[in-house]
DNA sequence: GCTTGCCTGCACGGTGCCTGAAAGTTTTCT
DNA sequence: AGAAAACTTTCAGGCACCGTGCAGGCAAGC
């Protein structure tokens, strides 16, 4: 009797975090799916806003968006940070431009993101500043399941200890099936989470990283990755 | 023009729901249907009218057509959401050749139907968001009825501890059966409930996935799906 | 025995999914 | 900077499965 409890949410930490966007729609976005990711999340729509917020709520970590019509994202961090509190954050930046301006700052073990990005993305550059910076390393940054490994930090990834090649994209589908094991993910979720967030293509594409992830990593028995008709894809031992 | 036959409710959460669509057919069929199915339901028209229905009433999810004549849907779920309240969202969506903006309906726990839908659908979508949303998972993803088992989640199936193999509208009129275990249903009802609102073929399918899920499912004594010649269908243990 | 309702085998057309290939894009290398 | 390689995305053919209608046969009830 293999039958797995089903969970309802993805285990995450339960850190607290302050997200600094001003386009709304982009905020909904981030605040609706990093609260559903565990994350206990408050929200700030401008820069002098955010210091303030960071002030009050001391949170975990900060998720700034670069650009704010008042003050730029590296002013709010001078701010913060004169207060003494060393909060680490993960920047939203435009694609071009500033980048000499956050190389830089990654150095400190702050990191960022460019739009437009996809959540998982997103999510899993958060969860790699929380693992870096908090001591006591609690959550691993291995995921294994089956005879299938993947290092969030090296992106190496094994299946049946041989050495498997992944394009990021198929690394990050594969990323997201492995977090959520067991579970069923329609096409539609897929897409939503593990592509750009302004990706205006159809489902086919999800059929094609799952092909050629069952190539690379799917190409040995017990076979995990299985598709349910009309229904989704899930990551998970064979039935008995 | 839903056929229902006079009956005692199912069992559910009495959860409230609001229903925002501006199609009054729909809307008529949807409120009726929900409402007998034990949920708590307002309704409004138009994207204005549900945020501050939202306001007043604090439903526990929406049911919200995402296109709306005065607002869209992301809109409304935004201004609903401004206020603080985290309330879950299920998405009713056309399925016509601009699929532009279907995206970004599966994030933060929601989930999205598309047009046109059965009611089965709608409900097990609904229930199956307030499983998730709900903390302290109370309602299981597990159907029981004496020795046929079906996970809602999983869309496994067993009988007598055996898997079991079945299509999608197998599985749905399945479900219905075991939903309303000992409850005799109509072919007629089991259209309305089952089939897409949309269907305009004739009673035989209903025979037809009868006798398929006889074959599947029903093939061990004790027969559980029992015909009440002229009548209707239903599903219980044999007569003492 | 006859009528009526139900059961089920069969066939046809449609749908969903898989995958090879090509086109378009980005990144890397020289 | 320009060329090459790698990667992403789209397209189309093929295939298995599925939904639906039809029709012949069977069982129940008058």
């Amino acid at each position: 009797m293999v039958r797995m409890a089903a969970q309802t949410q993805p285990k995450q930490s339960e850190a607290k975090l302050l997200v600094v966007e001003d386009d709304a729609n982009i905020l909904e976005l981030l605040s609706a799916s990093l609260r559903f990711a565990g994350f206990d999340v408050s929200t700030a729509t401008s820069g002098s806003a955010a210091v303030s917020a960071a002030k009050n709520t001391t949170p975990d970590l900060v998720v700034l968006d670069v650009m704010l019509p008042d003050l730029d994202g590296f002013e709010v961090i001078r701010l913060m940070r004169e207060g003494g509190q060393r909060t680490p954050v993960v920047f939203l930046t435009a694609r071009d431009g500033t980048d000499d301006k956050i190389r830089g700052l990654t150095l400190g073990g702050d990191d960022y993101v460019t739009k437009p990005f996809s959540l998982e993305e997103l999510t899993a550059r958060i969860r790699a500043v929380l693992r870096r910076t908090t001591q006591g390393d609690d959550e691993p940054s291995r995921l294994v399941f089956a005879d299938l490994e993947l290092d969030e930090e090296t992106h190496e990834v094994y299946r049946a200890g041989q050495r498997v090649q992944l394009s990021p994209t198929e690394f990050k589908l594969l990323r997201y099936l492995m977090l959520n094991a067991n579970r069923v993910l329609s096409k539609a979720q897929i897409l939503d989470h593990v592509w750009k967030y302004d990706f205006r293509g159809d489902d086919n594409i999800v059929e094609s990283y799952i092909s050629y992830l069952r190539r690379k990593v799917d190409n040995v028995q017990p076979r995990l990755i299985h598709t349910l008709r009309g229904v989704g894809y899930v990551l998970r031992k064979p039935a008995v």
